[in-house]
DNA sequence: CTAACTTTGGACAATAATTGTCAAGACAAC
DNA sequence: GTTGTCTTGACAATTATTGTCCAAAGTTAG
């Protein structure tokens, strides 16, 4: 099954798994160590930057980390409707119809 | 074909097809004009309260109006991301998730 | 137990984003 | 011209986010 950790356990196993202590990992990405103990444990949101130096450090596709990190977003915002199936479903023909227009206009 | 105005552009065409002035809205809905105008064009965002207010002025099912509300929200989030399509599923998958905790726990 | 190391919590100022409000501008109808 | 409508830009006030520090709490090793 697909694996549905947060985007902040992902980096917390991430980092246990190559035993690196959270200070080291939080100079690495030149951030404070407090701050990333709240990144991983969810109390505060990454951001792009961050998640791409991370998928550097620990040599992963950085595409698996921004799925991830984005779909923690979209959860946040609409998991709380009853409707979010619906939702999403209209959110991706959106996506789409911007990016068919883009192109037509390329 | 599914219809896929922004909020912005459904709540101007339900405002003009009730033949109601902009400022006329607003002062139901009490926020500026000036506002109103704005979220009309997607410059500013609208909020729930706004929302649902509405759906009451106009006497229209609320659930049509925050799926479109939610869905501008996910497209403006997510939008440039190739991945989309798969934060989407992942995002679905993680909402799901959450709701059967939510459940066991009752 | 103490000492060293690791993580967490709370506080804080600085910065950025959002919100509500106003007044003036643009535009058309009359 | 005036009237009615909508848009624009500016502004302060509020709220959210961010980076930072340090002390407290938890953990491990000797």
């Amino acid at each position: 099954m697909k694996n549905l950790d947060s985007i902040g356990e992902q980096i917390r196993k991430l980092r246990e798994k190559a035993e690196m202590p959270l200070r080291k990992l939080a100079s690495l990405l030149e951030i404070d160590q407090s701050t990333l103990s709240k990144i991983e444990r969810g109390e505060r949101k990454a951001n792009i930057q961050i998640i791409e130096q991370i998928a550097q450090v620990f040599s992963i596709d950085k595409k698996k980390l921004l799925v991830n990190f984005y779909s923690d977003i979209v959860s946040y915002e609409i998991g709380e409707e009853n409707t979010y199936s619906e939702i999403l479903k209209v959110a991706e023909a959106k996506i789409e119809y911007k990016r068919a227009l883009k192109n037509k206009t390329l």
